[in-house]
DNA sequence: TTTTGCATTAACCATTTGGTTAAACCTGAT
DNA sequence: ATCAGGTTTAACCAAATGGTTAATGCAAAA
């Protein structure tokens, strides 16, 4: 059957056109084109462009929220955790560039009814005990040496923030996108070792 | 007169609506209503929602670039020079939080119309000398250490991820205004010692 | 072969939205 | 007082846009 597969071929459409754009500036006829359909037949999936949108932002929040947490399920010392999530945050960004602004500034355009969401789903306990524990443990390991929220926020900062930037960056220094790559390859040992080092023990 | 007072008041409620919506979300409408005026006294002083937009962004960006500038006029060591940028340009942020996000977000929608409109303008000039003579210097310092770019983009990123996070992670973990205060106000300290920490030479 | 029921479309519709126009409104100069 | 200039507005317009409807296609069941 064609069933599953317009549905998807929409869903995916929908995707690449929201990530692009954003809700405002997305088209439903836009969406329409890229998955080769009429756009009523849209409507007869999704009823409307919210609801639409809303199947796709949950959907890449949560893979966002899925690579945060499958750094954490090996139980290892909190150093052997730290680094393994900067690896696979990287990675995971590198494979979906324009997940995190499209998340943030989603979020940041209507926190509240963002915030409403949440409550109805399950991704959010999920990500948000191991956050709180990720935070937790650095206290117990490096409480003394700097404040665990910093910390946190930094490790993050360092992951997310190149891609974020990436176009403005690229846009005044002129880097092509094989470099980037690179960048971003060597990025990984590099943060990794920035961290190491600021947290070291004497 | 009048003159100034409206077209000032109309670039402060452009500025404003712009910033909470971005391009595609803002209405005519909604700045009119903002400036207390008719809506067609917008396109008397603005022909168009571009030009509008053109001049509030531009504005916008400059004060991001001259933000960065200003920790550099100095002439110091490195190390004066990175403190006092975090310094400076986490306060600047303090001030105006939702900048980063926008200039970011509105870049990547259309990088190369942005490109086109920064070689007609001289800000560039600047921020980028500015910008490749830091990397220049850190790479002097501390070239044996670390990549500078990744050091750069190091200090860039832990600056700045955290004020365009912010409507997330209050999100997820619903942190209060005045809390968010004191955490940026102590994060300049916190960086400050994370950076020279990872610096050290030994 | 006919029927049934979902999938798909062309044509439409109502509203929103950026933009225009012609008239009214000031204010300072004559 | 009236004239001339820019300023401001109410009313309007055309295009874009999300959404609907009624008809068509089409495959499996009868």
């Amino acid at each position: 059957m064609e069933e599953k597969d317009t549905e998807l071929q929409i869903k995916e459409a929908a995707r690449t056109v929201f990530m692009k754009r954003g809700y405002a500036g997305a088209r439903m006829q836009e969406i329409a084109d890229l998955a080769g359909i009429n756009k009523a037949l849209l409507h007869y999936y999704y009823r409307s462009k919210e609801r639409l949108y809303d199947v796709i932002f949950m959907e890449v929040f949560q893979e966002l929220m899925e690579g945060l947490e499958s750094a954490f399920v090996e139980e290892d010392s909190i150093k052997v955790k730290m680094e393994a999530f900067i690896d696979l945050y990287i990675s995971t960004l590198m494979k979906n560039p324009h997940m995190p602004l499209f998340v943030v500034s989603e979020i940041s355009r209507d926190p509240d009814t963002f915030i409403e969401k949440l409550k109805t789903k399950e991704i959010f306990e999920g990500a948000n005990k191991i956050v709180l524990s990720f935070i937790s443990d650095l206290n117990n390991e490096y409480g003394e040496q700097l404040n665990a929220i910093h910390l946190f926020m930094n490790i993050i900062s360092m992951c997310v923030f190149p891609f974020i930037s990436k176009p403005m960056l690229g846009a005044i220094t002129q880097i092509d996108d094989a470099t980037w790559k690179i960048l971003m390859e060597t990025r990984k040992e590099e943060v990794k070792r920035f961290v190491a080092k600021a947290l070291e023990k004497r």
